[in-house]
DNA sequence: TTGTAAGCGTTATCAG
DNA sequence: CTGATAACGCTTACAA
């Protein structure tokens, strides 16, 4: 393994001088920086970071926090984490990937053994057992996703309620007067995650302002479950001609499940979707949505860290607006 | 922050007493042993890692390299990564996780600066590149995957000529003659992907076997590419009754489309897909398919790294055998 | 502009 | 069975 000394020593330099080149905390004449420069590429010298930790106390790893469930939002946390790990590298850190099982104790233990200098949490609950592990650590730490009371946190995430909000508006727009909500499985909103919360009461919201006539049915992803909320909605409301589903399992069965029983997408039932685009655009018809940027939301969360941990300034959070392309899945009211 | 040295003197004993008591490389009194843990959990004392990383040169982490492109493979891929942490945290091990745009530099990189003690790499090419890496940088690492010559090389993978061959099998039990099998994208072939093109082959022995009329279409992952690809095979082999399909992303498009054209399943065509169970069993009627056991490749990654590492054995590749689960996709041929 | 040297918190060797 | 102590490779005052 070829040190610091090393490279010194192939460039004639003291160590020190070496690391300064390397770090740029102060300035060294063009002519040696070039020298060592020289010495660092013949030798293919890397710096060993676990050192380099020790002597700087930056361990240079961000921890990304992912669920295990691997049912659930899977594209959704794909994507993060690859906006996350590019954008991370691009600032000069790694990523260590973390599953929720550890909860709590994998922030205390990355964060105590100075495995990682800050962490990325993702799919948080409105109270969220892990927020208060973050302030007792005094970890550096952004929240993809807002729990109830973001005092004092960095957060990042879609505006779920104004998200919501969008869904129903377009729907009320082209007459739709009888609106089912198909969301997530029951269990996320037992957990209280806050996008699902939010989003639900923005279509409330929306729902009373425009005195459209709304039920919720939580779903999981699978095909009986989507078969047995969309029977017991047509059921229970014959006169539904409007769907919102944020759960993009059920999105292909669902379509099928439609075609199957004779109603025509947008002819007879519209639909909304809240989920990435790729998805909204893999059906016959593509789906009209509300896009979760899912990569855009690794990329911010990173960037935030990297304020914080630079600044020392907290307690922002960003809420990105969200927006809906129409695409082929929804109409006007049939007569 | 509390170090070794604080454990050290609350417990009335050396530095080193404290460091043996945790790894267990020699005996300790059952007496001092209870003292130094007492010290270690009224302290809350965690090793630096940094720390031990440098005095020990193992950094007790390994990297995993994923592909970014997030279109591909997904639900595998994120099942093969908590595989991985899981099974790599009951080791002790934390894991970094890499995207493939770093390549061979990743590796260099992530080795030579003792940020990772091995890597797990998928994704591979019959012709790998970062093999030459692997072998130049001496690095412990496993494949998920098998390039065409694995010696020396520690590879675990489903043995897909068998799944493919599987799926031929089956289909020619229930009297299919005429095949399609729909594959992985272009670009997966082009890239020589390996599994991509065992697969192939293992499909066009068991044509050739059973005297089964084959033909292979590469097809994207959209709605367009998989109705291009099923307009295609049934104009120009109007006979087809038996399609296969590797490729997760086109099944529900591929099941409306077929409805659509008045085909039933499995009346009219049967069909075995090569996916994880959660994704055959989301459509109706539900797939029969060759299951990816992709946490299991993951888990058995970790498993063979962790041994290779204590024994320094190496060059064992290890195919998981295909099984095929029969759903209601298939059926005999139609009359 | 550059060099010297004192840590950083472990591990592991060498004595005892 | 236990204690000192020299590395490990780097960063960062402190000098020059």
């Amino acid at each position: 393994m070829t040190t610091l000394a090393d490279v010194a020593r192939h460039a004639g330099v003291a160590s020190s001088t070496v690391s300064y080149v390397l770090s740029g905390k102060r300035s060294v004449s063009e002519e040696t920086r070039e020298r060592v420069r020289r010495a660092v590429e013949t030798l293919g010298y890397h710096p060993h970071v676990g050192a380099r930790a020790l002597a700087s106390s930056r361990s240079n790893v961000l921890a990304l926090i992912v669920p295990l469930r691997s049912d659930m939002y899977v594209p959704v946390m794909m994507e993060i984490a690859i906006g996350v790990v590019t954008r991370a590298r691009g600032h000069g850190y790694d990523v260590l990937l973390l599953t929720n099982d550890e909860g709590s104790e994998g922030i205390r233990r990355v964060a105590s053994s100075a495995r990682a200098d800050a962490v990325i949490l993702t799919d948080i609950g409105m109270e969220d057992d892990r927020i208060a592990t973050i302030a007792e650590t005094g970890v550096d730490a952004v929240l993809i996703g807002v729990p109830a009371d973001p005092a004092g946190l960095d957060c990042v995430d879609l505006d779920f309620a104004a998200a919501g909000r969008l869904c129903v508006d377009h729907l009320a727009q082209l007459g739709h007067r009888t609106v089912a909500f198909i969301g997530e499985a029951e269990g996320v909103y037992r957990r209280h995650i806050g996008f699902a919360e939010r989003t639900l009461r923005g279509i409330q919201d929306g729902a009373a302002a425009h005195g459209v006539d709304l039920v919720h049915r939580p779903c999981d992803a699978s095909y009986e479950a989507a078969a047995g909320a969309l029977a017991r909605i047509l059921e229970e409301r014959p006169h539904t001609t409007g769907l919102i589903v944020q759960n993009e399992g059920i999105i292909p069965p669902l379509m099928s499940l439609l075609r199957t029983t004779g109603r025509a997408v947008p002819e007879d039932v519209s639909i909304v979707a809240l989920c990435p685009d790729p998805v909204a655009e893999q059906t016959a018809p593509r789906l009209t949505s509300v896009t979760i940027p899912a990569a855009e939301l690794g990329i911010r969360a990173v960037d935030l860290l990297m304020r914080r941990m630079a600044s020392g300034a907290a307690g922002e959070v960003r809420l990105i607006p969200p927006s809906l392309t129409i695409r082929g899945s929804t109409g006007p009211r049939p007569a």
